[in-house]
DNA sequence: CTCGATTCAGAATAAATTTTCCACTATTGC
DNA sequence: GCAATAGTGGAAAATTTATTCTGAATCGAG
């Protein structure tokens, strides 16, 4: 009984004091948000100003100061930490973190989907799943955004005209360059996959020339072997389109084009879903420049 | 004459002061970016780190205090101030203001792209990239879904207790069999990719036993060697994890635990995205579940 | 109207974050 | 190899920002 009892009480608090004090403030952006709407009619002129301004600005209340705030929705500072405390936060920074988590992640549609999937987890390893399940949406998410338009019609257009693609990735970009030579060959390009068995990959890439494209797939921590032979076809005339974690891969400042991948990181390890995603709307797109022209 | 004048002069000041004052710090985005990757290669070691980790994760910058981003980059607060002031800005609010910026407009950009994937289906490259984007977060978001948590969890139980843990995937799904040979690689798993090179794949699982398990990855049209070698490990008792996109794939019959993942379908073309999401998450899971028990 | 309670603005205080400073270390040019 | 110079880490100082407090204003009930 403890627990119900519990909450009867600070329920009736809760009546007592009006909207003052709450037990539990909404941890997430659309609780908060509906907490807000259900309030708004009845609080008092001020708070009801800075409600109003919360919801038509959440990006403002995320990024800006008490002070900026107060001045941009006429109020006193003091106006906004009551209002935090009203809706059962200890002051505005806690209220204002819930919108800035609400800015990191919002994503349009697969939101509510998501939620669901977090609801429902259960044991032990499913739930390492979900949480995979959410970081790699993410990333995938996010490709559109670090991806410039520019760059991908760039690529695409180099590799629809070249003589030959090489395919260079190693380690954990290998996978992605091993489909990405699937993927071209079932499109009819002249895919040449640099795999380095028995170290050849020198020995595979010799004939490379001015007239050829090589795509050079490369994440933190850059494997040498990688970087030197993007050299190599860079040094006999050779363009490269590099795929990377980060622009300040060593792989990128010899390339012609550099497509970004930014995975976001669960603990120490990084997924492929973004990375793979990309590989196969280059693949497509290139074919159908080729096609087309 | 005024403008050039101008330039050389600050020119010469900035030669002067090395990389330590600038007369003019950029106010939009894209120009720091640009300016912080110019000069990345002449910076001192841990500015350098600062301006990669600044640009590799904007988001944080946006939205961190300096003691939470100078942890995360391995720096002092101080040098996140030298950085900043390096590259004109009065301090490191200043610098921050320009990461807040980005973080608020990049939105509407976001949906406008979204918008665009739903009603048109042109030819253009970078509208193909948006709608595989869509495609392979929806693919993603679905595995909660289509993924039986009991089945998960065996899988995880499975290699966690396996004396080897044999991979297989050949053609579209090969990609996949490399990441996780070397994620469970990484992870302290003895794990065989099954490769097949010189069609060698019979005797690289030539000593496959009972106490073994193997992962095997098929997708429609399913290759006749990958049935093969799964029927002849199940012959020799070792336990099977299939990871199909059809609970009907003629692999599933022999399976002890069947994954199953529906990529969303693009035309004729399937991302992985999905695929590697989960097998990433397998290897890890199950390394928590070996290291648990 | 007037009492009582609630809400408010603004100053005062407290907390946090940023910036500066300086001794120490590494690097560069001679 | 040795100065001179530049870069670094750590902690103290300064600034900004959030929160609390108090008296005044407003509102509503009787």
């Amino acid at each position: 009984m403890q627990p119900l009892d519990h909450f009867w009480k600070i329920h009736s608090i809760s009546l007592m004091d009006d909207v003052t004090q709450d037990a539990e403030p909404p941890r997430d952006f659309e609780a908060l948000r509906s907490k807000i709407l259900a309030r708004h009619d009845a609080m008092p002129k001020r708070l009801a100003q800075v409600a109003r301004h919360a919801l038509d600005h959440p990006d403002r209340m995320a990024l800006s100061t008490v002070a900026e705030l107060a001045e941009a929705a006429g109020v006193q500072p003091s106006t906004l930490v009551r209002f935090a405390q009203s809706l059962g936060y200890s002051g505005f920074s806690e209220l204002q973190s819930v919108f800035r988590a609400q800015l990191r992640d919002r994503w349009p549609d697969y939101r509510e989907r998501l939620a669901r999937v977090k609801d429902e987890s259960g044991a032990e390893p499913a739930r390492i799943l979900d949480r995979f399940i959410d970081t790699a949406a993410r990333s995938v998410a996010d490709l559109g955004r670090t991806i410039i338009p520019g760059e991908f019609d760039a690529a695409s257009a180099l590799l629809a005209r070249a003589a030959h693609v090489y395919i260079l990735g190693q380690r954990r970009a290998f996978p992605v360059a091993s489909y990405l030579a699937y993927a071209l060959g079932k499109l009819d390009f002249p895919a040449i996959l640099l795999d380095n068995i028995g170290s050849m990959a020198d020995v595979q890439a010799g004939r490379i020339g001015p007239a050829d494209t090589l795509i050079a797939i490369s994440f933190n921590p850059y494997t040498p072997s990688t970087i030197d032979l993007v050299r190599f076809a860079a040094g006999r005339g050779a363009a490269i389109i590099a795929i990377t974690d980060s622009v300040f891969s060593p792989v990128s400042a010899e390339a012609r084009v550099r497509l970004e991948v930014i995975e976001a990181d669960l603990g120490a390890f990084r997924s492929l879903s973004a990375t793979m995603a990309l590989a196969m709307a280059l693949a497509i797109a290139s074919a159908e420049v080729r096609d087309a022209g």
